[in-house]
RNA sequence: GCCGAAGUAGCUCAGCGGUAGAGCACAUCCAUGGUAAGGAUGGGGUCACGAGUUCAAAUCUCGUCUUCGGCUCCA
């Protein structure tokens, strides 16, 4: 942190203060939780008992802060002995400071475990902590705080209170819900205003907005909530995305397989996922005694096929992979867009291998997806996240410590090796092992994992795999679990607002769009030639015939960001030349080219053809 | 699931107790056009669904479904 850093901190928290302070000038009985800074701004959690707070609120509190800012008043620094401060809690009144002071008192830290406070607000010197505390008084606002603030609160700069949420007290569901109220704040109003159009751009690349402008998805009301519909144009893209996998596929020896989207509820006791999945499970009724459920992960499966005859180490490595629907009954106010949906198709893999073979498996597995990444322009615009258990609730994983204990250090050990920048996520873990998670952001700053690398000793001994090793003894294999897109369905997501739209011309639904500048027969018949021709090269085109202006038609076919438009006219009819007006961010130069139209679509059709996946092999 | 906001034509939205509106899209016709919106006419809505209050409900109240912003959880 350089020194405006710190300014911009201690002004962003200045105004957490602030707006606390407003509060309780509104809301006297109001209870304090943590009012931490935040990328781009700050938050408070406030419980104000029955009272619940709309937009208009916002806007009401603005403008007490704006009071408050104006009348300029110092922020006091005072030092008190926990004693006193645990007394001040009880008479103020504050129930969650009170819990929070309680806590420095014992361990001189505010925060529980790591799950918990991921914000470190207050936490103090742990040999001090016990003995004194800090607070910061402004005007009639007293506030238990470690600093740092300004000097005053004239010194803020330019603020804005942007939205409201339930949160619960210390991130925990079984804990009371407060009110979260969010701001945003910059040093200047021009950084401020800055910011809210960034915003507001952001939003125009939104999969959601695009993906119905673009007519690539749709949701039904009667087909439910979390199932996406592809359209025939989303489908190009999903079935392109599916076919380059499949090609990268076949460079690395991976055998695609094939299993039905619903198998017997035993399968998911005996693998642990029915107790992890427990509240996320789709049930399927028989008419006969059996109990089904639709797949909410496709492991076992491939485990079966694995287990269906005896294995030697000569057959290692295995490596399963399919592209399916798997199917969580997630709950209602988690499913949003394509980022969480209750159907999703992965391209899932396993790897089944000796644990001499971990290292190089997972060293490919890594170079697949830095390829497949790279290809699209997303390497670099990720973060990895080595995901590890968290000693302090063994109760959710399966499987040996000590197995455990090995997958750790192994990954971790690869994954520093192949400088990943890794950083270590305790609790992040998967059921049955450590993974690597390839981490990702929307257009609207919200993180969400694609790629997978997962390490699994549990599975292979839970369900008692073996393959014979060079002595003739039963071994158990390791497992590797992998997913190189993730869900097709957050890919979309992904893909869409990272090109806003603006696909490469292999993904592209429709790569050119014939317009013919009149309805004349000869017109006509020219466009369907070339419409055939461009469809024998494999290029995706349609014609667009229909009685409008030529201006219209174009601005329709830019509208759907459609790399190639050629128009037709009696002048492209007579000479075979066409200019073809090109999508900006592929024009090369700003200059306009003429082909002969047979160059053209060989050129366009070998574009389309070349996924970008293996230019870089 | 929890806290808050919202659902009006295919889309974007106005109307907010007294017979349902606009622009775009769609259809038909006129214009035969040259690189981002040519003109005219027309069709289309149980105002998400179900109860209630009222002489009268798109409008007020409650419930359900769906969507959005967060929280929690997750691919």
């Amino acid at each position: 942190m350089d020194q405006s850093d710190d300014q911009l901190h201690a002004m962003r928290h200045s105004l957490a203060h602030i707006m606390a302070n407003a509060i309780q000038t509104r809301w006297p009985e109001a209870k304090f939780g943590v009012g931490p800074v935040i990328e781009n701004g700050f938050y408070y959690d406030i419980d104000l008992g029955d009272n619940t707070l709309s937009e208009n609120d916002l806007k009401q509190i603005e403008v007490i802060m704006a009071g408050i800012i104006k009348a300029d008043e110092p922020f006091e620094l005072i030092e008190m002995a926990i004693d006193e401060a645990v007394e001040w809690a009880k008479q103020n009144n504050q129930p969650y400071k009170l819990e929070l002071l309680n806590d420095l008192k014992e361990r001189g830290t505010t925060s529980i475990d790591k799950q918990e406070l991921k914000e470190e607000v207050f936490q103090i010197d742990k040999d001090k902590a016990a003995k004194t505390v800090t607070f910061y008084r402004n005007g009639d606002f007293t506030d238990l705080c470690k600093g740092p603030h300004l000097k005053s609160t004239g010194m803020v700069g330019s603020f804005k209170l942007t939205k409201t949420s339930g949160a619960y007290w210390r991130g925990k569901d079984t804990n009371p819900q407060m009110q979260r109220i969010y701001g945003i704040a910059f040093s200047s109003k021009e950084e401020l205003e800055k910011h809210l159009e960034m915003i507001e751009e952001s939003k125009k690349r939104d999969h959601r907005k695009l993906g119905q402008a673009l007519d690539l998805f749709v949701f039904s009301d009667l087909v439910g909530s979390g199932l996406p519909l592809y359209t025939p144009r989303g489908t190009v893209l999903i079935e392109e995305l599916k076919t380059a996998l499949r090609d990268m596929s076949k460079d690395y020896d991976i055998q695609l397989v094939s299993i039905p989207h619903m198998a017997k509820l035993d399968l998911y006791k005996m693998s642990g996922h029915a107790e992890k999945f427990a509240d996320e499970l789709f049930y399927v009724k028989s008419h006969y005694a059996q109990e089904f459920v639709l797949k909410p992960v496709n492991c076992p499966h491939h485990i079966q096929i694995y287990s269906s005859r005896p294995r030697s180490y000569r057959d290692l490595p295995i490596r399963y992979f399919e592209q399916t629907m798997q199917y969580r009954d997630e709950k209602p106010g988690q499913i949003g867009g394509l980022q969480r949906t209750r159907g999703f198709t992965v391209d899932d893999g396993h790897t089944f291998c000796t644990t001499d073979q971990i290292k190089q498996e997972v060293e490919v597995l890594v170079k697949i997806v830095k390829q497949f990444y790279e290809g699209l322009g997303l390497w670099g615009k990720h973060w990895v996240s080595l995901s590890v258990r968290d000693n302090a609730t063994p109760e959710k994983y399966i499987g040996e410590p000590q197995d455990w204990d090995k997958a750790e250090s192994m990954l971790t050990k690869i994954s520093d090796k192949l400088k990943l920048d890794a950083k270590r996520m305790e609790g992040e873990a998967a059921l049955y092992g450590p993974k690597l998670d390839f981490m990702f952001k929307d257009a609207l700053g919200r993180e969400t994992q694609l790629a997978t690398i997962q390490l699994d000793f549990a599975m292979p001994k839970r369900f008692g795999l073996n393959y014979i090793d060079q002595t003739g003894k039963e071994q158990v294999p390791v497992m590797i679990h992998r997913a190189i897109l993730g869900s097709f369905e957050r890919f979309m997501m992904l893909l869409i607002e990272h090109f806003a739209g603006n696909f490469p011309v292999w993904l592209a639904p429709e790569q050119v769009r014939l317009i013919t500048v009149n309805q004349e027969d000869k017109t006509t018949h020219f466009a369907e030639k070339i419409g055939k021709k461009a469809k024998e090269l494999g290029v995706r085109t349609s014609i667009d015939n229909s009685n409008e202006s030529v201006g219209k038609k174009i601005r329709n076919s830019e509208l759907l960001k459609i790399p190639y438009t050629l128009i037709i006219g009696d002048k492209e009819i007579s000479s075979g030349e066409f200019t073809p007006r090109i999508r900006n961010d592929l024009k090369v130069n700003s200059e306009d080219h003429q082909y002969n139209i047979d160059e053209l679509l060989k050129t366009i059709a070998n574009e389309s053809k070349s996924r970008v996946l293996h230019s870089s092999l």
